[in-house]
DNA sequence: CTATTTAATTCGAGGTGCAAATTAAATCCG
DNA sequence: CGGATTTAATTTGCACCTCGAATTAAATAG
């Protein structure tokens, strides 16, 4: 356990300043004060140490009182968007996503590489990763010094604390300390975590669970995966592992265990139509779900029913996760809602059946179809939080 | 979020002392700064204020260093037994079991009551409950003014804060906040807390997790619990609700939805023996599954094959629970681990066929047929905690 | 009986948060 | 137009926390 310090104390409250100063927008020390409930006292230093550093703002205009109100008015505070920028990346099977934004998470520049790097020897996949963070940079009219810090998203098991990569669908090799290969090459801190946990944050920080401090996210994509947001930090299981819901087991048929992944994994689902060559070449680009969009809509029977299946089986996972977390929302992304309405369908209908009475109402299905770049946006603010949290003045007295 | 202030640091250190005390048996200061790498001085300081407020005691002996050693001796410092004293209890549908500790834990006196309560009404059962505690206080020689704090395990859905259970199945009600009730009916303060919960705060206190931060436990009883322990604390879910894995499903059959419960559970494999009217007043007095042993034992196939059918079910979703979790350990506890080696053989196979490969090996599982006094004595280590973290003495200066 | 060694406490410095007093910057109104 | 009023933010003073260095305490070695 940590030893607790006054210095330990300074970053705590700190971070919270700093963190609804973020949130609320342009917002005055007094409201900071009442929010926080620390005292003004304490808030004005904080502040103070923070505009020292170039983290915020000042603005003097914004005040959404009621107008005409006596007494000094308040100065607004605001995040510096230019305080720091970091590099967010999504790693998939057949694409890479970066994005670069600043301090305040607004993207600067994206790219998308629509490259397949299944498999790829470790050296290719960090050769392209590496031109991939560069251009990206480049675009934004940025140089990689000016880069505090990059943040790779990627399918898989991932250890965050140590970088090491567990497993992953993309990697060949197993047990990378890739974190320290890629700082390495952009000589730049760069942190690796899952793909799922970085778009779980993502939707904490600026998407659908900003207003929670719990929530649990289902990632269905070529892996499925899981973020769980507890308290408002994420989740990491014990030593820092990141979940794999494609291991879980459904039960027992025939064949022997039944996992989910085999239900509803996306190469579980475009496998029902390998046969067909132009299907077969989509599915190598990347484009298997749009495709498969289509072949729904045009009632393809075959491909209706392994989306009906993989709808039931996440279903009832979902329905066994919120048994164990019981978080208020319950958010779905992943390429595989492109399913539509035959996936969703059987899954609400397997949801709804499948909960506990005793749980019923307490966890709302929210489905997120935002695009890759919300994912890359994810994985910067995994980079971004890192920065909030870590010291920045020299920790010395306020002069 | 709380807002820091220094109070909270002392109490952060304040706790991590004296913990280090209560674990490390009797332990010099030097040692103590040590294990919490806080200097010397703050040790000092707290361990000072922690000995006025009579929570710890000095002992001039006991140093197992190399006999014969230079310079001053250590004190040895030890946790003051007679500090407080608590009652722990766990209530199960067929039987209540009370023990009396001392602040250290130590058990001052047992009780058990093989009463039938299921499905009372909440007067009877709070009756019962106010008896048996104060019947054990008795007997450990005390009177109720002398108890510090009570802690009652039930099984069901237990919202911790508020001590309202949500589901029980001893409990006819709904919603009822029984830790109201019993506070008031005994004039002490009296937590509410599921059984598996209270357990697992047990075997992390003195039983087979004292060693690890992180851990599973999953309790087999009438109502199939589960107890997370993630970085030395319970984790609550959100809005601090216990988990009741019999909810969980497993897949789906002929007739619907296959839950846990329906495999696994107390009810579930008695069951197959209602028509034999001895088996049933065993049942009905809560010996069902001692019953059961026996007759497994004399090669009772129906109940063999409901005790693999168990086991199965159990392992499967052992192995879920690892996948999410990943802990170091997974402690099984519970009456159905009576149902001897085909209950615990087809769980072993069902765990090691689940769990998914990247996994093997990372969890360890550890069967504890501990009796019931050992989970009442872990209700009592969940009112030792809270007794342990609050602040005792008036946290004025140390004059 | 003194030197040495190790444990534990005391002392002073530096950090932190808070309440009360003070200063700053606007509006109100005679 | 200028003092009274009101609200925001900072300054001041104090209590608390932790820590390193110096000091005191309590044993053994010789």
């Amino acid at each position: 356990m940590k030893t607790a310090d006054p210095e330990l104390l300074r970053a705590i409250n700190r971070l919270n300043v700093l963190d609804t100063i973020r949130r609320r927008g342009p917002i005055s020390r007094v409201e900071i004060s009442e929010r926080t409930e620390l005292s003004t006292t304490t808030v004005s230093a904080i502040t103070g140490s923070l505009l020292d550093d170039g983290l915020i703002l000042t603005r003097h205009e914004g005040d959404i009182r009621n107008e005409a109100v006596r007494g000094r008015p308040r100065v607004m505070l605001e995040v510096n968007p230019d305080a720091a920028r970091v590099v967010g990346a999504k790693i998939a099977a057949s694409r890479m996503v970066f994005v670069v934004t600043n301090f305040r998470g607004d993207v600067l520049s994206t790219l998308t590489l629509p490259i397949r790097i299944d498999r790829q020897p470790i050296a290719v996949i960090a050769d392209l990763v590496e031109d991939g963070v560069r251009r990206c940079v480049v675009d934004a009219g940025l140089s990689l010094e000016d880069v505090d810090s990059v943040c790779l998203g990627l399918p898989g098991v991932i250890e965050h604390r140590t970088g090491h990569i567990r497993s992953s669908p993309i990697f060949r090799e197993i047990n990378i300390d890739f974190a320290a290969e890629m700082s390495a090459r952009l000589s730049t801190p760069t942190i690796v975590e899952s793909d799922a946990h970085a778009i779980t944050l993502g939707h904490h920080w600026f998407g659908k669970a900003r207003d929670l401090q719990d929530m649990v996210l289902i990632s269905l994509e070529q892996t499925l995966g899981l973020g769980v947001l507890h308290g408002n930090r994420l989740f990491r299981g014990a030593g820092g592992l990141s979940h794999n819901l494609g291991d879980l087991v459904l039960g027992t048929g025939p064949q022997g265990i039944v996992r989910l992944s085999s239900q509803a994994g996306e190469s579980a689902i475009l496998g029902e139509q390998q046969t067909d060559g132009r299907f077969a070449e989509a599915v190598r680009l990347g484009r298997g779900m749009t495709h498969v969009q289509a072949l729904i809509q045009a009632d393809d029977d075959r491909l209706i029913g392994a989306a009906v299946r993989a709808g039931e089986a996440v279903g009832l996972t979902i329905a066994n996760i919120v048994t164990l977390f019981a978080p208020p929302r319950v958010i779905l992304v992943g390429s595989s809602l492109a399913l539509g309405e035959p996936f969703l369908n059987s899954l609400r209908d397997a949801y709804a059946l499948a909960i506990p009475p005793s749980l019923r109402g307490v966890s709302e299905l929210v489905f997120d179809d935002s695009t890759d770049d919300f994912w890359a946006q994810g994985a910067a603010a995994v980079a971004l939080y890192e920065l909030y949290e870590s010291p920045w003045s020299t920790t010395g007295p306020a002069l």
